[in-house]
DNA sequence: AGGGGGACTTGAAGACAATGAG
DNA sequence: CTCATTGTCTTCAAGTCCCCCT
């Protein structure tokens, strides 16, 4: 139970009382099973990388927020340090809050590299593994307070951002349609770009990264770094003084380290915390823990460290150090809460120790969270429907399914005769056999949706003041829910609001489009928690959870049984800006970027194996190029209840046609029913291919019969380990805009490189084939700009000619009133030509870049697909604020890559 | 080997908030 | 200052892939 520290029942974050509440500390990543594994898959394989260096290292990034405002200002990008990501500890709030939870959180754990091939960085993520320590309860206080805060930390942020805002789309350019690029970047990256680049530069890229990582310059850096990390942790790392750095990284991971191995050896890991034999671990680990965390305290210590750390880079040192000086004195005023707090801290975690180090499951040692939030109970408004012109009387249940569907009246979904049968099947029986209503068609739901645009028109009429008590009403009951601690770190919840009762809004064509989703009871939901955490209190009176587990195997806090269909899950976990999700999102692009290493002899494999005698070869060959030069995703079986789409696997026979000689057009729905449709020039062999797996065969038939994603991953892996067919999506994703980057950026101000960014972000969307919908008020949009080029052009034609009579001495003709005009120097009248001539450009590029973009989505890709160490190396290349690049939220998701070499290259 | 359960990532759309043009 | 536009955040559907069992 130390170790659960939390023992309270209900734990509040906020509040003050809890002295004992749970403590977090920053947390050394632990290993996470696939990192071994990987690992373990990339020792066998020869080739290494080593990139390791970079993130292990056991700082945290950022926290401060402060500077955001300095990097504006300067341009460039303040250090990573100083970029901001959460830092509760800023937020003025904290300091005069007197609650303290204690937990900060810091995205950014500590990672461990996971990709790191080399014996170092093995090394290191053994140690990580061990050591959390984690305090008994209050001694965080001061930490506490950011918990409340986080919340309010963001804010200030967010202000400091806004002045940023983003460049937004209209700095793009771009002369080809998204078509016809896309043709051609993928014939490009294909035939030249890629194959060329991945000889030679690879290699380049390859040591340098390797030296880098390695070793000593590493971990200088890291020095380095690490006292912005500090800021940012707060509690664990200390910052103090450089000895506490030694402290940290050779005391204590050490021990750990010999906990962990011995852990790796155990195979079943026990949850946790042992009593017994950790507690001796624990003191030891106390005693250093102690010592760190006093360090911690202060804040002064930080600010100075910062002061004194080296300036890595000679443009940016001037930077950096206003940044942290921000940093610093907002962390100040922190501190002092945080300072006696501190003496408490009874407890230590122990590191696990236990054997389950080694072992690949575990995710977490101590979880402690508060359940979910379910939405509140159905108010009946009392509207009747009519039927056949009379009015009827519902039950509430019989109305709060009406409701639902007289609300969807302006939707696309009122024209889908499969989603009224699904509805009225559902409805109907809630309706009952021998109700007056028997047929949907005579139904006038009108005068429930007029209640609800009512409804809805209050709403909007409010005062801003009642908008905003009744936010922060909500914010005050939904608190709790917000956060878990997990290894002693508070971390975000990311979905805690259990989901409301509607009518299933499949995509596409969805067989069950329509249907009842019922609501969710206390009595489905599962709750996995630490064995030691106190279980959270079911919300509804009288009702209990379904279950309890304690499986640290997994990540989910929560899950219930999607009621569309109970064979699938609907699970609640942690936010994108956990370290849990951080870790696994950091070691998703180092796959990728091992890939990179493979990628030429796949790509030599596959050609070879066009012409492979054995079908089942070349339906593997065919089907890895498409899903390399093509980015398709993989495509899984699916059941007949689900919509009808398809992915490479998947792909039937009409959806590709062979256009002579060489070409071949796509044309299917893919994830989410969205259309893709794509001609391509294919080599010969692969032509030729696809017109065998044509033929004897049906355009609904499978194209790649002998084929599905087991059997294709399963071959990939013999290629390289932990190779999938999603990887390609994401190393061609990230390696476009490494490219891209690095081919187009030239000297010029900030915006004129943001917009090079959205260039090479939009080839990437178009690549990945990322839509989105055409605004409704797109076309109007367009009109009223070319409407207004037009009246731009207009001027400048009279310009000209009074450009041309002013040239020759003669007055102005009236204007369009018939008044006359200024007598204008023909200097003057050239100028304003000038002036008006850029207008219509620029409005004739920004309505280009509109147009381009009007279908292409940018933000799947940022978030999902580019590694954003390439975006944050870049900006610091570059001294472009990463703001412009990031807004708040992948700021915090991405807080693991701040930390980036200036020098990374994908 | 393949079927299905299970866990986790990816994705577009909608709701909501912030900005900026007029 | 108001309204339209743009940007951000939330929601929840729909993918991928692993793993275990038979």
């Amino acid at each position: 139970m130390v170790v659960e520290a939390p023992a309270k029942h209900v734990f509040d974050f906020d509040d003050d009382d809890d002295d004992d509440g749970p403590v977090v500390f920053k947390r050394n990543n632990t290993l996470s099973s696939k990192q071994n594994q990987l690992n373990s898959e990339i020792k066998k394989a020869s080739s290494q990388r080593s990139d390791g260096h970079s993130g292990s290292r056991a700082f945290y990034v950022q926290a401060s927020n402060g500077q955001s405002s300095s990097s504006l200002k300067n341009k460039a990008f303040p250090s990573s340090k100083s970029l901001p990501v959460r830092s509760p500890i800023l937020s003025p709030k904290a300091s005069t809050s007197s609650a303290r939870t204690s937990l900060v959180k810091s995205p950014v754990a500590n990672f461990k590299t996971p990709a790191s091939l080399n014996d170092h960085s093995k090394q290191a993520l053994k140690q990580n593994k061990c050591n959390v320590v984690s305090e008994g309860k209050s001694p965080i206080k001061g930490a506490t307070e950011a918990n409340s805060d986080d919340d309010d930390d963001l804010q200030p942020l967010s202000d400091r951002l806004k002045g940023i805002s983003n460049p937004g789309t209209k700095g793009v350019s771009t002369s080809s349609t998204a078509q016809s690029h896309r043709l051609v970047s993928k014939t490009e990256i294909k035939g030249s770009t890629k194959d060329p680049d991945d000889e030679a530069p690879l290699s380049v890229r390859v040591n340098m990264k390797s030296s880098a990582g390695t070793s000593s310059s590493k971990l200088y850096d890291s020095d380095e770094k690490k006292p912005l990390a500090s800021n940012s942790e707060q509690k664990c790392s200390t910052v103090k003084g450089k000895l506490e750095k030694s402290s940290m990284l050779s005391g204590k991971r050490p021990l750990d380290k010999g906990n962990c191995s011995d852990q790796s050896s155990a195979k079943k890991p026990k949850i946790s915390d042992t009593p017994t034999a950790m507690k001796s671990k624990q003191l030891t680990v106390k005693a250093e823990k102690e010592k760190a965390d006093e360090d911690d305290d202060d804040d002064i210590p930080i600010s100075q460290r910062i002061k004194k750390s080296p300036p890595s880079n000679s443009k940016t040192s001037s930077m950096k150090q206003k940044a942290a000086k921000v940093v610093s004195s907002s962390l100040k005023k922190l501190n002092k809460k945080s300072k006696k707090e501190f003496k408490n801290s009874k407890y230590i975690k122990s590191t696990k120790v236990s054997p389950s180090s080694g072992d690949g499951q575990k995710k977490w040692s101590t979880l402690v969270h508060n359940g979910v939030i379910f939405p509140p109970p159905y108010k009946p408004h009392g509207i009747k429907l009519l039927y056949d012109g009379r009015p009827i009387d519902l039950t509430p249940e019989q109305e709060e399914v009406a409701t639902m569907f007289a609300v969807m009246k302006d939707t696309d979904y009122m024209n889908k005769p499969q989603f009224k049968k699904n509805f009225w099947e559902d409805w109907s029986k809630l309706l009952g056999k021998n109700h007056t209503i028997k047929d949907l068609d005579k139904c006038d739901f009108t005068p429930i949706y007029e209640w609800h645009l009512q409804e809805k028109e209050k709403k909007k009429q409010m005062s801003s003041e009642e908008k905003k008590a009744l936010k922060e009403e909500k914010l005050k009951q939904e608190e709790k829910y917000m956060w878990a601690i997990v290894d002693r770190v508070k971390e975000k919840v990311g979905n805690f609001r259990v989901e409301p009762p509607g009518l299933f809004r499949g995509r596409g064509e969805h067989p069950k489009m329509g249907k009842l989703k019922r609501r969710i009871r206390p009595s489905d939901i599962t709750i996995n928690i630490g064995k030691n955490a106190p279980i959270p209190e079911c919300p509804i009176p009288g009702e209990s959870w379904k279950d309890i587990k304690h499986d640290n195997t997994v990540t989910w806090l929560a899950f219930w049984n999607d009621p569309i269909n109970p064979k699938e899950f609907k699970y609640v976990f942690l936010a994108a800006s956990s370290s849990l999700k951080g870790q696994s999102d950091k070691e998703k692009y180092e796959k990728a970027r091992m890939l990179k290493e493979y990628i030429k002899n796949i790509r030599a494999a596959y050609t070879k194996d066009f012409t492979s005698k054995d079908v089942t070869k070349r339906q593997i060959a065919v089907a890895t190029y498409l899903i390399d030069k093509l980015a398709l995703r993989a495509g899984n079986e699916k059941d007949d209840d689900e919509a009808d789409t398809v992915g490479c696997c998947t792909l039937k026979v009409g959806n590709v046609e062979c256009i002579p000689p060489n070409k071949l057009k796509f044309d299917f729905l893919g994830k989410d029913s969205i259309q893709y449709v794509n001609t391509v020039e294919v080599e010969l062999p692969v032509y030729n291919a696809i017109g065998q797996f044509h033929t004897g065969k049906s355009k609904s038939d499978d194209l790649f019969d002998k084929l599905d994603t087991s059997k294709l991953n399963a071959h990939l892996k013999e290629l390289m380990p932990g190779l999938t067919a999603k990887v390609f999506r994401t190393y061609n994703a990230s390696i476009t805009l490494d490219e891209m980057l690095n081919k187009e950026t030239k000297d010029g101000d900030v915006a004129e490189k943001v917009v090079i960014y959205q260039r090479a972000n939009k080839e990437v969307a178009i690549i990945c084939n990322h839509q989105r919908s055409i605004s409704k008020s797109h076309s109007a949009q367009m009109s009223r700009l070319t409407e207004k080029i037009t009246e731009l052009k207009g001027v400048l034609k009279e310009l000209k000619i009074d450009l041309d009579r002013a040239n020759k001495g003669k007055p102005p003709l009236k204007d369009a009133d018939g008044k006359q005009k200024r007598n204008l120097t023909p200097e003057v009248l050239e100028k304003k030509i000038a002036q008006t001539n850029a207008k219509i450009e620029k409005m004739e590029r920004d309505m280009q870049t509109k147009e381009d973009l009007k279908t292409v989505a940018l933000g799947t890709s940022k978030i999902n697909y580019l590694d954003p160490r390439i975006t944050v190396a870049w900006c610091k290349r570059h001294e472009v604020p990463i703001e412009k690049i990031f807004n708040k939220s992948l700021l915090a998701k991405f807080a693991w890559a701040m930390d980036v070499d200036p020098d990374f290259r994908f």
